[in-house]
DNA sequence: TATTTTATATGTTCGAAACATATATCAGTC
DNA sequence: GACTGATATATGTTTCGAACATATAAAATA
């Protein structure tokens, strides 16, 4: 049994769900990049606090390219270590249209849920 | 691989992360509750489609009276099988609290990252 | 009597994040 | 020239907890 990093308790760690696939999906719209790039900028969209993890990166970069998601080509016009290029497909941008209202859904379900806990939480104190 | 249900693609799962605990927690907030009773009310907090997955309440019941959350005791006063009643303990109350503010954060970041996907989405249009 | 509903409980699989480790090139510095 | 740290990619393993499946039994109802 593992700190609640939020709760400070006993119980277990909040895990995230499903948030690096949209992540990278939605940054390789902005334009493409390679793996390192992506790792860097994936703090920045709130869903972790500190660095991002290489293996979630890389792997997810893999299971999108096998989905037809993303597409890649090693970019040998930089000196330096070799660098996969990672581009977004056109099923990529529908898939994350698919995400964008899933997400939403869960967005909506959660701000509902919070709404009652509220409320619950305001008229036993 | 199976079908993203929301997706309809050959992506996994979307799979909810931590929402049987606050849930529970939530219902017994209102009124103490037995087991199945929390099944049945569970799908209108909005986080399933389908009926409740006892295995998940029955099992969050009891790692929630280990940690001192919930307390049970046998209901014989009604005729019908034997039931289980769960209240929410002190220390429960303050547990929701937490769970309300991890997953108020949750929705913060949630919301902020839909707006971002949804300019990006419009922008290649 | 047979089936469904009420009620609780455990066994197993599986997705995906979290954590850990491996490898190689290049830049700067001591 | 050796050493350190940043750049860059990749795989191995563990963990959590939902999802799925199965088991049991009493009571209600058809």
């Amino acid at each position: 049994m593992h700190k609640h990093p939020a709760h400070g308790c006993g119980c277990y760690k909040e895990r995230q769900s499903r948030w690096v696939e949209p992540s990278i999906l939605f940054l390789l719209m902005e334009k493409p990049c390679h793996g390192y790039e992506l790792m860097s900028a994936l703090p920045e969209l709130g869903f972790i606090n500190g660095p991002a993890d290489p293996g979630a990166v890389y792997r997810t970069l893999r299971h999108l390219e096998k989905a037809g998601l993303v597409a890649s080509a090693w970019d040998t016009s930089h000196p330096g270590a070799a660098k996969r290029l990672y581009t977004i497909t056109a099923a990529g941008k529908r898939h994350l249209g698919l995400w964008a209202e899933s997400l939403r859904r869960r967005w909506t379900n959660l701000g509902a849920f919070i709404k009652k806990l509220d409320q619950a939480v305001a008229q036993k104190t």
